[in-house]
DNA sequence: CAGACTATTGCATACGTATGCATAATTGGA
DNA sequence: TCCAATTATGCATACGTATGCAATAGTCTG
């Protein structure tokens, strides 16, 4: 027996007559900081309270010109590492009186219709995770002020701000650690041969191992998606030749290539063959698996984000920054330990060559 | 070398000066189904094009008293059960043209403060997932015309809408297929206790349990975490009368209490205990695992939720509709099968107890 | 070609809030 | 106690869009 409408909700000129003041005192008494007598704002709370009030935000944004909402880009939730991030992000934000509008399910490809949506929602900020974006629109969000970072990605032209951490290196670390277990033939499951991070871990990778003399790589696309990789995995373990040490591009697919591995083809990991991911994710820690991985710092790549975001909204100075953060390699199960090099570091085992 | 501060935008005055024709007419050209010419339309959109225009939404909002955004709380997204609802629910929303607004990381407390956000952002609907609502919040969000929908929750007040599986049911089945496989000693970890999720399969399971003669069943408090599920299974397989099968309220703490069983009580599943689990999420289904789960209709039941929103948004009624749908048991390695009751179906094996 | 419509258009206003400016109230000091 | 300095307050307006209403242009019928 509704009225069949949305009801508009208690405004602030009903606070005001309610309590006796004018609208401008109740929009004071919301405002942290505006100049507004204690005695005048306990009766607007107390109106206010009365009557159910909240002030408008949509109202409000429309005047200061901020809607202090961040979107978030994410092409896909299916790894965890995604939702951890999300559930960070959100975490920050709302300590900075920020919302998260989430954009989701488009894959790699620069995604205009949500970055139509994005603009009209006149969001603060915006934060594209394993996505990239076309120069044209970066260019545009720098021309409308707006701040934005890419996660875990870069592009070539640095236009645009990025957290990420030392993928080049990190794919180096794996191969060292590779060859000093005493590897000899060695095979990639290579991550979106277009993204950034896929590009820099394979770099460090092959040029470490060409460095130890191996040059040959058994290298088969997974795009990041579970079941690419499982029919990588399968594709490349059916070898004569088949690799005794595969760096799988992150966590996300390495379970699934362990998976393959041990249940379709009966292999015994690390003993026939070794396994190593990236990103250090839930189910890399979890016993079933215990995958050997470069960990990314996600909790203070998702603070350099953020701050990121707070620098540039406040300054409005919209300068691309980059900021590149270290990772460890985390050493477990799934992969055969080399005889040095291993310390414990804060309760991990933590691969550390040449150091002590 | 910025100005400092956020650009202001093209208006739509902008570019009516531009088309030569009155703001109006600029409204009426982004407003489906106005009255407008279709020479006037092609030189508006012309000059929007030049100016780089788009509608500000937020502006929009505040005359038609609709954001056209959807807030979704989530407790948290540990369990990938909730970032696949979170996939499905963006692009349902996104094709009916709605944005989704995210709430992340407060435990299932009634939660005030993310409540008055949402209620400034005037939202124009609510899902709650894995969390619930006090019942003055849930009065008010009706007062309001705000529809709001439980997913995967239930009050015992059938006040508020509500999407969910048979979860009495299921706890049911679980059980027969239990005694069915032969089980002597039952186990149950639980979800959150104050949960209806967890009461209902609880209830069931015992329910059946007792039916076949069963009353004593071991109970540990998982909390639906995953640490918290570890120290149950701990706690529940070393006992010296520890069951020979446990359902666990969710396949997420599945996982955990299979980790612990096998490689650190070094049993063997199932010969040694049988678990079963719900949701059919993810990890239930990689081969390491293989965990037998009674399944919830992930997509049939965003599907319900975003109809249910869109009726109510669309008629204003606000009366509160709860869907209920069918979940099956899917039969995989982590359990001892029955004699008889498992049929193929689509692929997959599931256990329908005395029908062919 | 006139008359009766219908399809377009512009004008003016409303949405709910924030804020510069001028005025009123208060405070503090001597 | 009185004046100056400070703090509170209200008024009026602006933000960018949608929409009822009246006016105009366009179309069709006979």
């Amino acid at each position: 027996m509704d009225s069949g409408v949305k009801k508009p909700g208690v405004t602030s000129s009903e606070v005001a007559r309610r309590a006796g003041v004018s609208q401008s005192a109740v929009s004071r008494t919301f405002t942290p900081g505006a100049s507004i007598a204690p005695k005048t704002r306990a009766k607007v709370l107390a109106a206010a309270k009365e009557l159910g009030y909240r002030p408008n935000a949509i109202a409000r944004s429309l005047i200061t010109n901020r809607s202090r909402i961040i979107a978030v880009v994410m092409a896909y939730l299916e790894n965890l590492f995604y939702p951890d991030v999300l559930e960070e992000l959100g975490r920050l934000l709302a300590k900075e009186d920020y919302r998260l509008l989430l954009f989701t399910g488009f894959m790699d490809r620069d995604s205009d219709p949500v970055f139509d949506q994005l603009m009209q929602y006149r969001v603060d900020g915006i934060v594209l995770a394993s996505t990239s974006l076309s120069s044209e629109l970066s260019e545009e969000c720098a021309a409308a002020g707006i701040p934005v970072v890419l996660f875990n990605r870069t592009t070539e032209r640095d236009a645009v701000s990025s957290v990420t951490t030392r993928n080049h290196e990190g794919g180096r670390r794996i191969a060292e650690f590779l060859v000093a277990g005493g590897h000899k033939r060695f095979g990639y499951i290579s991550g979106l041969e277009s993204s950034s991070t896929n590009r820099d871990r394979f770099g460090g990778y092959q040029e470490a191992l060409a460095a130890a003399g191996h040059t040959d790589i058994i290298i088969e696309v997974g795009n990041y998606d579970r079941a690419e990789a499982e029919t990588a995995a399968r594709k490349m373990l059916s070898r004569p030749d088949r690799p005794d040490a595969i760096f799988v591009a992150n966590d996300h697919m390495a379970v699934a290539v362990m998976d393959i591995a041990r249940h379709e083809l009966g292999l015994s990991i690390p003993e026939d063959l070794s396994i190593v991911g990236y990103d250090d994710v839930g189910p890399a820690r979890w016993t079933s698996y215990g995958i050997t991985s470069m960990s990314q710092p996600l909790k203070r790549m998702v603070e350099a984000t953020v701050a990121i975001l707070m620098d540039q909204i406040a300054s409005g100075e919209i300068e691309a920054e980059h900021r590149i953060l270290n990772g460890e390699l985390v050493v477990r199960t799934s992969a055969k330990m080399p005889k040095a090099g291993v310390v414990e570091l804060d309760g991990r085992r933590i691969y550390r060559p040449g150091r002590g």
